[in-house]
DNA sequence: GATCATTGCTAGGTTTAGCAAGCAATATTT
DNA sequence: AAATATTGCTTGCTAAACCTAGCAATGATC
């Protein structure tokens, strides 16, 4: 189970984004984000994986390769064989940091207000 | 319309391949080879478009591209003069994040659990 | 020429992607 | 406090992905 929707969520969440908000942005139903960020769809068409790519500013293959697909420059199906996600000038971060960390980035952009 | 159907079709008679050797190799099923080959698939699943791709010795990104899928083009961190640190997973973070995700970062990993 | 295997393909089915409409809970306004 | 708006989410629904079983046509084997 590859659980990105906790991913695309904390995302969301990071930038201070509602599902309508994105709705509007990627012409994907509120309804669809739901279900894509509580685990409920294992195949999402990877044209919308784009548009969230796009949104949220990370790669689309990184959302290719969370979600469980192939990716090009993997050279093959990956399952997470390698817990630990290289990141930009964060250094290796897990995907567990990873979500704490974007957590935190919600909480850093809500502080003032 | 994408056509990619008599793409894969010639691609698989260039290796004179039948539909069930195909199907032996790549568990794609031959009823549901022939559709993709005719053009009533608009959306395969990237699994299978690498399967196909892997046995037919062409590119996973060739495959996408052809059936109308986005193609992951190394848009790796680019030089830019925005305040943005990193469009690593977290999404754009400006310098003055990164710092804070960092030092929040430490704090993680001193934490004892 | 008859029989049997192999070919690509279609029919009919199950499962899932994705949407429109609406829900309960929370937030906002008056 | 009451009315209203906004939030995430669930409920059916349609369409499309993908399968099993079978078809007609061609090719082989006797």
């Amino acid at each position: 189970m590859s659980n990105y929707g906790t991913y695309i969520k904390a995302l969301r969440e990071a930038k201070n984004l509602t599902l309508r908000e994105v709705e509007k942005q990627t012409e994907i139903s509120n309804a669809y984000l739901s279900q894509l960020e509580t685990g409920k769809v294992k195949q999402p068409s990877p044209l919308n994986l784009y548009k969230l790519a796009q949104l949220y500013d990370v790669s689309y293959e990184t959302l290719m390769e969370k979600v469980g697909y192939p990716v090009p420059q993997n050279n093959g199906m990956v399952e997470s064989t390698e817990p630990i996600a290289a990141h930009g000038r964060l250094g290796a971060v897990t995907d567990e940091e990873e979500l704490e960390l974007l957590d935190y980035l919600k909480f850093i952009r809500n502080r003032r207000k």
